[in-house]
RNA sequence: GUGGCUGUAGCUCAGUUGGCAGAGCACCUGGUUGUGGUCCAGGAUGUCGUGGGUUCGAAUCCCAUCAGUCACCCCA
């Protein structure tokens, strides 16, 4: 029993899987270099009216999930729970938009949410973000995406979807929100669905209880009821994806959990992961940088949940970025010791990955200890050795062993290590 | 916030109707004083999650609590 834990919902990253999350976020954020991406960071925390105004107050991230603290100053402050609009209020604040439009940003960062812990589900994640700000070009709405599905195939992911929808904007959503809304009266709901029904009716159309689903088989869906300039925009979405040569599913009851999305709404479930599987999700924000007292400007983008990918790789089987062993291990003895410093010393600057048994625990428990470094090979050196100028070359997998000079160990291992 | 399951060694787990706290793996030492991975011998390791109750006696039964885990609501 440990005096200290970490917190509920959160959990380290230990080696050798950290190694995998490395890979991870090179493998999610190169594609997006490649792309005329600009990286940026922004606060952890943030004025809390920030992310009520920009993720929703209706949302549950903005009305039970937020770690809200008071600072010394008297402000209320908010760790973030999304990255979007950190990165608006940026955007914002820094007048982004009067230089060349689109304007792309990219960012990795820890999220914090107050919810229940399950599989896939933390109150400290780390997601990576994209955003594509001042442009509603359906050609950018395709390249988003297609840049997240480049990310999953660096990865070598497979068993996942991408559900893709449209959620219309000002001008087609109120009328079929109304028309939901006199659907969803007629069923069979408990109190807190009619209630979610009130604020935010579709919702309600993501409900996984039988119960529920059953009868939501025949609900008016958002995709039938576009007015013609979203329609047009989702059909160009989808046919630039199709000459990309990309597949999705339509997904016409796929609703986002925050308030801002317009227009193109899509997500990545992938099939291993429980009850929590989706691994990213994104879509057009046209209203949000209009809402937090910027220009009337739209925005697109995503958010890739960097643990959830780890789970989606732990359950395909793939341990990218995995090794990290040195290839070398030297084992001292007698009054060899100083020279086998010296000797780590230069072989790492040379370029080869080196590690000393320390400890002095005798030669049987250094070999010990290279023997699990996973180290190709083993360098004994004692004071015979160094009388003679060379070194014992061990190969730690064939158990073949040479003596090789001292001043050309450098050149002897780089030719053993091709 | 609601519900199910689980808490015993570093890890995976046994532990009988309530009667001395166990195994495998891992770790350490030696067999081999200049050689690991195999083998043999030996060794160290516990708040039985925590607090209370019942009992001559509790890892075991009861209550509470905390944590983990999975699911719901919701989300990456």
């Amino acid at each position: 029993m440990t005096l200290f834990s970490a917190p509920k919902g959160t959990f380290d990253v230990l080696p050798p899987a950290s190694s995998t999350m490395l890979a991870v976020r090179e493998a999610l954020t190169a594609p997006l270099r490649t792309a005329g991406y600009g990286y940026i960071e922004t606060p952890i925390f943030e004025d809390t009216a920030l992310f009520a105004r920009g993720v929703g107050e209706s949302t549950d991230v903005v009305s039970k999930e937020m770690y809200t603290f008071t600072d010394k100053g008297g402000r209320s402050l908010t760790l973030r729970p999304e990255l979007t609009a950190g990165l608006m209020r940026a955007f914002i604040e820094h007048k982004l938009y009067a230089g060349p439009l689109p304007i792309k940003l990219y960012t990795v960062g820890s999220n914090f949410r107050y919810e229940r812990p399950q599989k896939g589900r933390y109150r400290h994640f780390t997601q990576i973000d994209v955003e594509a700000l001042g442009s509603d070009d359906p050609a950018l709405d395709a390249e988003i995406i297609a840049l997240a599905l480049a990310a999953y195939d660096n990865l070598g992911l497979k068993n996942f979807t991408t559900q893709l929808t449209s959620l219309g904007d000002q001008n087609c959503r109120p009328a079929y929100r109304d028309k939901l809304q006199a659907f969803l009266a007629e069923l069979e709901l408990d109190a807190d669905t009619r209630r979610r029904a009130e604020i935010n009716p579709l919702r309600v159309l993501d409900d996984k209880r039988p119960e529920v689903a059953a009868q939501l088989v025949d609900a008016p869906v958002m995709s039938a009821h576009l007015c013609d300039d979203c329609k047009a925009h989702y059909d160009a979405v989808r046919q630039y994806l199709t000459e990309l040569g990309l597949s999705w599913q339509e997904a016409p009851k796929l609703v986002r959990g925050l308030d801002y999305y317009t227009r193109t709404t899509f997500e990545f479930v992938h099939n291993g992961l429980g009850a929590q599987a989706s691994i990213g999700g994104g879509g057009r924000y046209d209203g949000l940088s209009a809402q937090l007292g910027g220009p009337d400007l739209s925005g697109i983008g995503w958010a890739i949940g960097v643990d959830r990918t780890l789970l989606a790789l732990e359950a395909e089987d793939l341990t990218p970025g995995e090794g990290g062993n040195v290839a070398v291990f030297i084992v001292p003895m007698g009054q060899a010791k100083s020279a086998a410093v010296q000797l780590t010393a230069r072989l790492r600057a040379s370029g080869i990955a080196t590690d000393l048994a320390y400890g002095d625990r005798g030669l049987k428990g250094a070999m010990k200890a290279a023997n699990r470094s996973g180290a190709r090979y083993a360098i004994v050196i004692g004071d015979r050795d160094i009388a003679d100028g060379v070194a014992q070359v061990k190969n730690l997998e064939t158990g073949e062993q040479d003596a090789a000079p001292l001043d050309a160990l450098v050149t002897t291992l780089k030719e053993k290590l091709a």
